[in-house]
DNA sequence: GCCATATAATAAGGATTACTTATTAATATG
DNA sequence: CATATTAATAAGTAATCCTTATTATATGGC
């Protein structure tokens, strides 16, 4: 990939590294006998760190919409990682938990995935790596706000 | 999206990111009544950078799949930004230019681009954000640099 | 010259991610 | 108690990207 000027720009840079990061993720855990996709993996890792959680919950957390989590949870599911179990609170509601299956899973990925960051990051400063994810998770941030302002004065405007 | 330990790492942000940007594009360049997804403007910005260029070459340039960017090349040609023209020095490849039709939408979809980055560079040091840029091009190198190394061992193993 | 091999593009088909709209069931509110 | 809202999902669509196989053309070795 050619470092040009337009076509070498933030959005370009950000598309090409999770394009190749998605690509080695899937090469990885493949050689590894661990068949999961990212969308996947993100929702194991998810489901870990916030426990037993309603998937309205789980697809806000992970901006995306209730529907795509439901075909994400039923795969999930299939393969035996995760449970549906009924919310006591709520019965129209269902707590995504991790099994044992699981965590065991994750525990797996999580050195794979130390792996391509830690090659990601090669010759490149430990302190001008952290300022990277300063930065990005900044841009990020900027980014969610001006889309929601957007909706905002969409609906206002409308 | 929560700032907590592993599900806030770089390929989750940089994941995060490149969908947000898509987003946003499509949003976009909606409002302003182009219909173009992101992998089209990708080729597009690409095509009338690199000239009359082959449809392999091209692929490779964008690092996907020559097939891939047949299904995109017909959409684009389907809709007049490009055209596919004989190469002259083998009657095997087609060679991809930008129209007049595609010029001025790459025009009009520039500022909408630039639009996005100063949104996400928003409050962010332009020193800082010089700084990400080139790291996020390091990572880039690296990551290829590690997939064709992978690939070359696996058929010296095989 | 001629055959084997390599290359350029594409046809065909599949997986994943993610969307929208509409439905069902259950809960909350006025 | 009727209405509105919420949780999950069914159904259908679209984009991106892949792999494998096919067709046409080039090219290198004999």
């Amino acid at each position: 990939m050619p470092a040009s000027s337009e076509t070498d720009t933030f959005g370009f840079i950000v598309n090409d590294l999770s394009r190749i990061i998605r690509a080695e993720m899937d090469r990885r855990t493949g050689e590894a006998g661990l068949g999961l996709t990212t969308g996947e993996g993100r929702v194991l890792f998810n489901v870990r760190r916030a426990g037993p959680i309603r998937q309205t919950a789980l697809a806000e957390r992970l901006g995306i919409e209730a529907m795509t989590l439901s075909g994400l949870v039923d795969r999930l599911e299939g393969k035996g990682y995760v449970a549906r179990q009924p919310d006591p609170a709520d019965r129209r509601a269902k707590l995504v938990t991790l099994t044992d299956a699981g965590a065991a899973v994750v525990a797996q990925i999580e050195p794979i995935a130390a792996g391509i960051r830690s090659d990601a990051a090669q010759g490149i400063d430990p302190d001008d790596w952290q300022r990277l994810l300063v930065a990005l998770r900044a841009a990020r941030a900027n980014l969610l706000t001006s889309r929601s302002e957007a909706q905002s004065t969409e609906s206002t405007a409308a």
